[in-house]
DNA sequence: CTAGTTCCCTGGCCGC
DNA sequence: TGCGGCCAGGGAACTA
């Protein structure tokens, strides 16, 4: 699933091939994937040229002349570039053809994903996006202290909310995790001062690690279309084997989410 | 206010 | 081989 990086490796592919494009005409597939009314997204954006795309959190924000849209890509979205005489495949959900007749096609087998009109102007302090805590580099450790140090939910639980930090996602919080060498389920509350400092330069760290690693695939796209995906080095998600002392990885669930940790490495503390 | 539950979807997997 | 059942998983909406 995409987790920020992807959705900043995505963000900066798209803006290669779109940027400048004009819209001429919009087809929506599956109504649902629209949030709100499917009508007004559809003549809001027609007739419009994309001028930026923005991105905060796992959201992707389309900037046009006049309006904007975000888009969610939740489990498997992901975007094609086509020419627009190329037959539709079954999972792709909207298509916004372009004036130079090459068509930007929204994709998603789970049909998770979403889309959105926002206003351009306020869309930042408007919902959905103002409920986003910030981004891992510009968390203050003070405040994210003030917010964990009484919470007795998992710590790796803590990394998935949203809005005390967006961004980070099933993969990343069980590798930030490991980095830690801390267990997934410790509660928030045994977090010292010092350590959710430490959780913050680690997050930060993987996260941008993974954005560096992105940008290798930046100019092409993969057999699936612009997914933002790429080899990342994990250490633990999906690993079988511990990098660091070759003990078995054990997975579990930790509050429904599948869990890989160390259980040699990864104590129960802060 | 915080925490827990349900729902959205479909491909892939399991068991028979 | 085929089919029914089950399940992951981000975030919204809802309930306790």
């Amino acid at each position: 699933m995409p987790e920020l990086p992807e959705v900043e490796t995505v963000r900066r592919t798209l803006k290669n091939f779109i940027i400048g494009k004009e819209i001429t005409k919009i087809t929506v597939h599956y109504d649902n994937i629209i949030t709100g009314d499917t009508n007004a997204f559809v003549t809001s954006l027609t007739g419009q040229t994309i001028r930026d795309i923005d991105r905060v959190g796992k959201y992707l924000i389309f900037i046009l002349d006049t309006q904007a849209f975000i888009s969610h890509l939740r489990m498997e979205g992901k975007y094609n570039i086509v020419a627009a005489s190329k037959p539709l495949n079954k999972h792709e959900h909207l298509s916004f053809l372009f004036s130079d007749g090459s068509e930007l096609r929204y994709q998603d087998t789970r049909k998770f994903g979403r889309l959105e009109l926002v206003n351009k102007e306020t869309y930042r302090h408007d919902l959905p996006l103002c409920k986003l805590g910030p981004e891992p580099w510009d968390a203050d450790p003070q405040a994210i202290y003030r917010k964990i140090h009484k919470s007795n939910l998992p710590i790796k639980t803590l990394l998935l909310d949203q809005s005390l930090m967006a961004g980070i996602g099933n993969i990343y919080a069980n590798e930030i995790c490991f980095r830690m060498k801390i267990h997934p389920a410790t509660p928030g509350k045994r977090l010292s001062k010092k350590r959710v400092a430490e959780l913050i330069d680690v997050s930060t760290e993987i996260l941008t690690q993974a954005i560096t690693q992105g940008g290798t695939t930046i100019h092409s796209f993969d057999a699936n279309g612009i997914t933002g995906l790429f080899q990342v080095q994990l250490q633990v998600h999906l690993q079988k084997n511990c990098s660091v002392c070759n003990g078995a990885i054990t997975k579990e669930m930790v509050r429904g989410r599948g869990t890989y940790y160390c259980p040699t490495c990864q104590k129960k503390q802060g």
